[in-house]
DNA sequence: TTGTAGGCGTTATCAT
DNA sequence: ATGATAACGCCTACAA
């Protein structure tokens, strides 16, 4: 059933010469007779030979791979820049080698370690790693791009949630909501940091009282959160992600909470379902799969012998749909 | 910055020993001296030694990387089919090399080819390669698993559609609906092919009419079909995929068609969303993570050198929601 | 128990 | 213009 491999030495004994002529005649050298090459491409076409590019690029030095971790596959945000990514990457001759940490940071380091055996880059999407997780990573023999966490000796490329931050707040504030909570993500995360960090010094800034709560990164844990969240003062609730944003829309449905009359919800990132959700969910749209392809352009600059551009920060554009709007006073702090 | 690479052959000179027996110190030979290992362990720990994987892969044999296609990698039922591979491949000590075809045949083809120079085996998520394609991929001299695309003399691993339709089509007869519209998907795709094919089956044995349109597999595909579908004489609706179905949901609120009361409407796949969207949709619930899992298991039965085992059906489960009610004589047909 | 040498499939250097 | 040969970094008979 497989075939027996054809190396360049069958090729060269059947054309009745050496493997350097096969070698050269097939990788296009200028410096041999067109009749030997139209014969060598002939002899190679009819033994289907494939060259082993494993032993070409073995041979030749490092991988033509970039090795990617990502915290969970299945987060829209993360597929997004995955998309980008590969596009890039392919259009650069890389090939992408994709691992799952699972949101675990032990995990992820392990995965690190494995990757990069087989890989000439890295790409780190919302790396989860501790501090000296991170910085192991770093001194790795190959350079590596840091997505939604900032570094430095590293490539980074992130979104920017000083202004995200201060587009949702400004936009809640213009429609009267004078308190808000935050439902958090991962722990783990970088990003949630950066946001509940943005979040506060805006809201101060802005005279706004920040509550905030812990969640989650998926449509339960909005979900979850929608008992707190109604026996909160806050008028206004700015989630982690759509995702939470999703489900806690969801369980005020469920609830007979009005939403935006009762309680205003905005989130960040503006997946596609944000917007079949109901009510449409106001967000901040990030241009994702623009991440990946700086991660590449970053690393390419590299690979290419430079020095590391400067780190890549995409501003985001507030989505305004159905649900939020002005801030009522609430009628009565219910409990369930 | 980035350090000289240490070699086999380094450790061996600061060793004052030869590299096989470095080799065999560090690889746990059994036939070398206590003393001799842990000295030339240590050595390799002082000079910071890592084996080249790469090359050590190249020696040994075949690469331990499974090349996998996806026709979209934002679409969440591959994402999960990914996480799911991704696990098992993972725990089998293979590696995942990714590639996104962009739901077009001559792109999944090339990168086909491109992959497998890479990959011991293959995997095939949702192929939309032509019957020549899929003929020319399985002729490749690796193994290759197909999910959710038949074929022999390969691995193959797909939802049973026929018992899905079944169970979308009793349940709508069950609520009285007698005429039926499906929004079909990609014109490339096998599993749109084998979801109109069952359905029309089972239609016919259940006395069901069915009526068929064109769609896609997003969100606005679905809503884009809102005007034709309002217009149809259907009592209920099956979509491609949720996204669509989640798609022609927001359009029949913007444009205030109740459903269920006024069409009901029933999906395929269950992805998270599903049971977010208002109303919350009626859907098949497949273990798609399961695909990836049980691909990863063919694949690992073949590379063990036995036959291809029997190909794996997995049935999916109807979730009722409340996007699907009793069916109600229209009471008008409505054009926009 | 350890060392020597050959080879995995290719490219590149050096002769011829 | 072409051919022999030495790497690339590692593993593993085989020899000692």
């Amino acid at each position: 059933m497989v075939a027996e491999r054809v190396r360049l030495i069958d090729v060269a004994r059947e054309a009745g010469t050496s493997v350097s002529t096969v070698s050269r005649a097939l990788n296009g050298s200028d410096l041999i007779s067109p009749e030997v090459v139209a014969h060598v491409r002939a002899v190679a076409g009819e033994l289907g030979y494939r060259a082993d590019k494993r032993a070409q690029e073995f041979k030749l030095g490092r991988p033509l791979t970039v090795g990617v971790t990502v915290p969970d596959l299945t987060n829209p945000f993360f597929s997004e820049v995955l998309k980008g990514l590969a596009a890039s990457a392919r259009a650069g001759g890389y090939r992408l080698l994709i691992g799952e940490s699972g949101e675990d940071p032990a995990e992820e380091l392990r995965l690190v370690e494995e990757l990069v055996d087989h890989s000439g880059a890295l790409v780190l999407c919302s790396s989860r790693l501790t501090r000296s997780g991170l910085e192991k990573a770093l001194a790795l023999p190959v350079p590596v791009v840091c997505i939604n966490r900032t570094v430095k000796n590293a490539g980074a490329v992130a979104i920017d949630y000083r202004a995200a931050s201060r587009l949702l707040l400004e936009h809640l504030t213009g429609l009267g909501h004078r308190r808000v909570l935050y439902v958090g993500g991962p722990a783990t995360s970088w990003s949630d940091g950066e946001r509940r960090r943005t979040l506060r010094r805006t809201a101060r800034s802005l005279d706004v009282t920040l509550d905030e709560m812990d969640g989650g990164w998926a449509g339960n844990h909005g979900y979850d959160a929608g008992p707190t969240v109604l026996s909160s003062r806050a008028t206004a609730v700015i989630t982690f992600n759509d995702l939470v944003g999703v489900g806690l829309l969801s369980w005020m449905h469920d609830n007979d909470v009005d939403v935006p009359a009762e309680l205003s919800v905005a989130s960040y990132d503006d997946i596609p379902i944000a917007a079949y959700a109901r009510p449409p969910l106001t967000s901040l749209r990030n241009e994702r799969a623009r991440l990946g392809e700086l991660a590449w352009e970053q690393l390419a600059t590299r690979l290419a012998g430079n020095d590391w551009p400067r780190p890549d920060l995409l501003t985001p554009e507030l989505v305004v749909r159905a649900s939020t709007g002005p801030a009522r006073r609430r009628a009565r702090i219910r409990t369930s």
